[in-house]
DNA sequence: ATGAAAGCGCTAACAG
DNA sequence: CTGTTAGCGCTTTCAT
């Protein structure tokens, strides 16, 4: 079915069709012989035919490291609802954090005719390598990190180490002095909340010993849960319980909530716990958690706003909007229970 | 930049560089030059120009009804991995349960030439108002939903009647009687699972009164746990504690675990609870949910696969594939307390 | 307001 | 293996 079927079909000629598809002055008689052709046939214009004069294909391109990540697709969410009312449509890619596959998928968005794309995690490789860079002479590029290096390529930058301070200086102001830190093994955000950790404490005189930093294998999986417990477990049974637990997602958080549960220990009287993302899990036990908001629903429609100024407006200054995550205050923290030696825990180190 | 201007920097003509661009045999000098010239103006092949001829776009839609919901991106994430491996791309939309907005956007997924759509959890009006049936003309159409009615368009049935049935063949079988149901306000896949319970109960000569239905406002938000955990407080308080509660998503099941907690009920050893959809907050809590999985991924491949076969050949006749959801048990669930009056529940109906 | 005709940038026959 | 040429289905001048 073409419009010249249409066409023929109404009587007039596919340049009247044309019009009418494209809401342009036709005489009222016409318009509607073609409207009723249009229905009848069930016809649809065809996309590429239409996209070769038009230019451009209103459509932007997505990318997380997972799909299933609750936390990533609040951003998609917002993202796309964003998009959708200036009339784009989402194409959406998960990378499993993969440099390699994020650059596939960019190249294939590149391909479709995408005009922007933003990367959530972007890897660092795609960014040393110069392929964002080459990548933004073809489409709008939003970059989605808490990197504060990457200068060069539009980008939305989530201050993980601001996060991490308002966490701490919320437990240090709550009399927390000797605070265990629970990581993943690899990857860079774990690496940069650690630091922040570890800074804090040390520019307070306070030294992180050995046994206040817990380390499980896969902490973004749902076996997290369970290995974050164990880990707590063992941390109480060797140098006794801290005053507190930062974990590095929600996930670890529970296994800590979890671990104290099960061994009598009052939270937040005798622990306090927090949390990071704020996912639904921080709201779901019986005790609240504490956790780290990234307003990521805020982030996807910054995004958005990038891309698209990107989009009307090529070969702008690449620009950095700063994200700042705040501390959502629950029930799993509170002020530091007493009879803490001020120092005993820099015995372990 | 165009086809033409890569042709004469390779000193070629256009069909030699459209062969390297779609590999096909060339000389290795040429394509070598034709490669390098590519690479040197980061050439990229118009789109719109490239489907003109080879039709098809390769593209598919998803359609779910909230992106957030954590359950729903487990089909999307194995569709697109399908998909993908076949040089599909994914295009995504959220359709917050609204028929029009389903219409809406399968009407411009259509406008941009996918090759398929799948929909889960579809609208019945789109069904009933002939749309669906219609859209089939122009593509390949998956429906995921739980309505055995609808046989005359490609559908990934889940049985939840069938899933409803083993949770409360296990329950039954564990020696539970007394079994409340707790539910959100509305919605299709409430009303055939409390359809289901009822059934079950009422085949075996038992009454489910009143007071064994809770109903919770907002069953699919997070507020759910918070709503779900007063509804079983007062539940306790009215008419005493059931043997057994079965929760229509896990949100509301960890709501019932925490009214528990907080009563001082030993959770399998008093009251055993079920939850459905088997999602990660089934596995975070420190007992762990029973729960019904759905087989999320197992789902959306199946999806893919349907929406593929009716891409490759056209008017089959339309096809149903049905999935029986399993029941995952874990540690919220044993045998029956004893001490329950046979029909103590009855009175209260 | 309408129709004829010229492309949009590419792929696929076809002939060499 | 390579170049020439004819479309793919639409939008858009340009006459009328």
């Amino acid at each position: 079915m073409r419009i010249e079927d249409i066409a023929r079909a109404a009587g007039v000629s596919i340049s009247t069709v044309s019009r009418v598809l494209n809401g342009k002055t036709v005489r009222g008689g016409n318009k509607e012989r073609v409207e009723k052709a249009i229905a009848r046939f069930h016809y649809v214009p065809n996309l590429h035919a239409r996209g070769l004069m038009r230019k451009g294909f209103r459509a932007a391109g997505l990318l997380v490291t997972s799909m299933t990540n609750n936390y990533y697709l609040e951003i998609a969410e917002a993202f796309e609802r964003k998009l959708r009312d200036r009339g784009y449509t989402l194409l959406l890619g998960s990378t499993s954090g993969s440099w390699e596959m994020e650059r596939k998928y960019l190249e294939d968005f590149s391909l479709r005719g995408v005009e922007g794309a933003v990367v959530v995690d972007c890897s660092l490789e795609n960014w040393e390598n110069g392929f964002f860079r080459r990548l933004c002479r073809n489409m709008s590029l939003v970059l989605v990190h808490s990197n504060p290096e990457i200068v060069d390529i539009n980008s939305i930058v989530i201050d993980q180490t601001m996060g991490m301070r308002k966490v701490m200086d919320y437990l240090w102001n709550q009399g927390h002095r000797d605070i265990a830190f629970l990581r993943g093994k690899t990857g860079y955000s774990y690496d940069i909340k650690e630091e922040a950790w570890r800074k804090f404490l040390l520019d307070r005189g306070v030294v992180p010993g050995p046994h206040s930093l817990l380390v499980v294998e896969r902490g973004n999986t749902e076996e997290a849960v369970g290995l974050a417990e164990q880990a707590m477990m063992e941390l109480i049974g060797s140098r006794g319980l801290p005053q507190a637990v930062f974990a590095c997602n929600d996930l670890m958080a529970l296994g800590v909530m979890n671990a104290a549960l099960r061994s009598g220990i009052d939270v937040p009287g005798s622990l306090s716990v927090v949390g990071h993302d704020n996912t639904i899990l921080s709201m779901s036990g019986s005790i609240r958690l504490t956790s780290v908001d990234l307003k990521m629903p805020a982030v996807g429609e910054a995004a958005a706003d990038l891309l698209l100024q990107g989009v009307e407006m090529r070969d702008l200054e690449p620009r950095r909007v700063v994200f700042a995550p705040e501390l959502a205050v629950r029930e799993s923290t509170g002020r530091a229970r007493a009879g803490v030696e001020p120092n005993a825990f820099r015995a372990d180190g």
